[in-house]
DNA sequence: AATGAATGAGGATTCATTCAT
DNA sequence: CATGAATGAATCCTCATTCAT
């Protein structure tokens, strides 16, 4: 009994007020409760759209996950030039403060899930995957272009520029301070740069 | 409050169960009977020794923060080269799939928890600054050994030398195979020496 | 309350798919979703024919009672003779495991409840009512053709004999075997016989 | 982990609350806050002692089908003459209205589920197999005292006997009137005689 | 010191019932 | 007439914490 297409809005509606509670107080601080009301309806609405709590979460991820993958692309497409498209993709991750605070909560929540469940694990595989897609064809351009170093594997070099990207992002989350948000932005820009070997593109 | 010195070694066995605990279920999961089973105490026991669970969990975060930093300090000033000191170090924190997954699976844990609590990043940063403070004296070292960039600044380079760190490790984490640790050890290794620019410098 | 005769047809057809449910999940385990599901109707249907789910398995009762005591007078009617009908008379209630595990369940669940509802007993009474007129009639008749015992009261022997019937068939469904349903139903069939004393008349 | 040997004592404490409370308001009315409060205790002290629900439920049921037959089983060695020990052992089941009442609303219940729930009906046969065997032994004395038809099979015989006490017994349930207790009594000794063919016995 | 019995607040989930469409 | 979305009361269960022994 797959009860679906209940107003695929309201599914979408309590899929944003569960990130936002989980934003605000953290994943197991999180009731339906919470999500209810942050969605401003009642309990039993939660359950009429979701078959459990874990339901809920696990279309948050997969939500989640998606939506930034299409910004990242949408961003790169719009660039023509590997360097340029490599930092819109940057730039993509790099919001605003407060979006990438209220996103990397979250997301910290779920890796930390995900490391224990398969399910989790799963969704996340594909968000890295479609990451690594862009990346890669990112670094295969810049190499037909000439600005990146020839010798680099694309596919090995997509995760490192994840790595990088992410572990930038949870710094300054750790660290606390908005002020400091494009200050991290940069040390990422620069270090993804320097990696890609793009020597030339700093020279200029 | 008396309650210190009791008996340390007990605590450290509370400690360690926790940890332990947390590694297998995750935190949420775990409850005070896991942690005093897996101890094998008594639940009044824990209650004893510590305030409450939040405390357990603050100091299992303190704990493990400082044996890493210790084991990575040892490692590194095992060798004396600058090069050779940033393998150590690197090395030091892929130490095997069976201990990264423990440690990581619970230090994503307490990111998700200190990118909300204050007393929770607070410990975090002792952390990052001890890991930092380690990279920059290798760069700097480096610098002066001439086989690094001398562009660099060593005060902005080991975040990124971090992120790279961390970032591989919890890809790895998500990826599920043990086979592949060696693989994303390898990515972060040369990763970082492509960024300290010795290649470039050997190249040159 | 207009709501009646709307559709005698539709009403049937609830309490049917009630019946079924309850036989298959038991009482409590019955949803009205799970009633409505097995009628083919919408959830709402059910609360439109029936003031509430109490109501409906109140008519339920009445309306299972009802029938299996049609079934039975007119299994008797069928005979002519006092031991024919009396036979008659049990196997109109033996009729096949299938049907008596379906039965049987349900009405031990009705029985549990009128234990406490005097709305059930009431049902309850009458159909005991019916019953007991049934056999108390054959055993009269049998006393006039001079092969029951004479010194039995009609109306005292008759809820020994439902006692032999139910007895039986509750212990046959606790039992849980279909094999045995035949074995029980000679259990029951001996024991009636031999307390009409139509074994001693013979004997004399 | 088989968490027992917490006070015996509290246990059957709370198995007879349990069991007043399904006497009281039937066995799906019953919450486990309904029994805390009955066994004047708070309601974490029953799932302390208890796995759940419904491990009560099953002790329950087990504790009283015991409890029964000891009674039964030591009123019938209190005689010596198998009429007398029959007549012990459907007196001692036919204690008084109000226990009678308790038990059969409550025992009801369970026979309800057991139709469905393989763990209720193996307990119920242990019960039906210590009646039989109690009925079956008396019947074989009586033949050996040549008061009992002696063409009757005790194994065969055992099973109708509880159809008719247990038949008995809920028919005046479902009738509601305390003062039919004992005529029901009488008719059930009556039918168990005659059944037993013992003409000798009423003749005298 | 140590134990584990007891407490009770809190949370996920279920479901009868209501009601707008 | 019919539907099924929405509600929220009620229930089982978990667990941190307290406390008598």
């Amino acid at each position: 009994m797959v009860r679906y297409k209940k107003s695929e809005e309201k599914r979408k509606q309590i899929l944003y007020a569960a990130f936002q509670a989980i934003a605000g107080q953290g994943y197991d601080a999180v009731t339906l409760q919470t999500i209810a009301d942050s969605a401003k309806v009642s309990k039993g609405v939660v359950h009429y759209y979701f078959e459990s709590k874990e339901a809920v979460l696990v279309e948050l991820l997969s939500w989640l996950t998606g939506k930034i993958y299409e910004k990242e692309a949408a961003a790169v497409s719009e660039q023509s030039k590997a360097a340029d498209k490599m930092y819109a993709y940057i730039d993509s991750v790099f919001v605003s403060p407060e979006k990438n605070r209220d996103f990397y909560r979250v997301y910290l929540d779920f890796l930390a899930r995900a490391s224990r469940s398969a399910a989790y694990r799963e969704i996340n595989s594909r968000f890295y995957d479609n990451c690594a897609r862009i990346s890669a064809e990112i670094v295969e351009l810049g190499q037909h272009e000439g600005v990146f170093d020839s010798r680099l594997s694309a596919r090995e070099t997509a995760p490192v520029i994840r790595s990088i990207i992410d572990g930038c992002l949870i710094q300054w989350l750790m660290n606390g301070q908005d002020e400091l948000h494009a200050v991290y932005r940069d040390y990422c820009r620069k270090a993804v740069m320097k990696l890609l070997g793009s020597e030339t593109g700093e020279k200029s």
